[in-house]
DNA sequence: GTCTTATGTACCTTGACTGTTACGTAACTG
DNA sequence: CAGTTACGTAACAGTCAAGGTACATAAGAC
């Protein structure tokens, strides 16, 4: 749960899941859609396969990573305990942040 | 979202949103239950501030501090295009990773 | 074997994060 | 008004994270 909320953190992290939620792809096509250098990408990578959110599997030369997703459900779980409580202002309110439109929240 | 994720990886804030989850609390009740410093703690409410998590009201010297579930449901939207994903694996696998039960989703 | 491709690791640098102590400030107390 | 209470901010130090360059390794291609 500490690992995987911390490999969410990161933008470039998040990016590539939702790459891989489209389907496997190698660390080559990974860094491809990044702005940073595959070094990089190797250690965002790891950070992923550490908190078990993706895992590879070898293919000759290429190492082919794959959305683990389960981890996620950890974190919608913790999320659940809150849910009730945001559904409520929702209804109270009638405002829409969950859909579509998120508007940008000013801070205070 | 993303200021949103980062003030989640932190331990000591997911704790302080858990408190206030049963109810709105001061800045000296939050700093009580955690293992640092209030200056710390003033901080951390900040992250949590301008990340729209919690709120402040003023009551005499007080700062009494409430959550704000908001921003979480927007997380909960990012989570929610990879929930088909994980309930499939588990449907496939029948294996219990988010060492808990998390059947219940209330209709999303 | 030698070369190329694909990817990870080592090492270094910079910048962000976390916690501490010291200090400033607003509001109640007497 | 002087003192206390409850917070926040400033300044500082130590740690961690993220990116880059250079290098190592493993597997095909020739």
């Amino acid at each position: 749960m500490e690992t995987v909320l911390r490999a969410l953190a990161d933008e470039s992290r998040r990016t590539m899941l939702d790459t891989l939620a489209h389907g496997p792809a190698t660390a080559g096509e990974l860094a491809g859609m990044l702005p940073i250098a595959r070094p990089g990408v190797s250690r965002h990578l790891r950070v992923l396969r550490e908190a078990g959110l993706v895992e590879v599997r070898q293919d000759a030369q290429r190492r082919v990573y794959s959305l683990r997703p389960q981890p996620l459900a950890e974190v919608d779980d913790w999320l659940g305990r809150y849910r009730a409580l945001w559904e409520q202002r929702l209804d109270a309110l009638h405002t829409e942040i969950a859909r579509g439109k998120r508007e940008q929240r000013s801070a205070t």
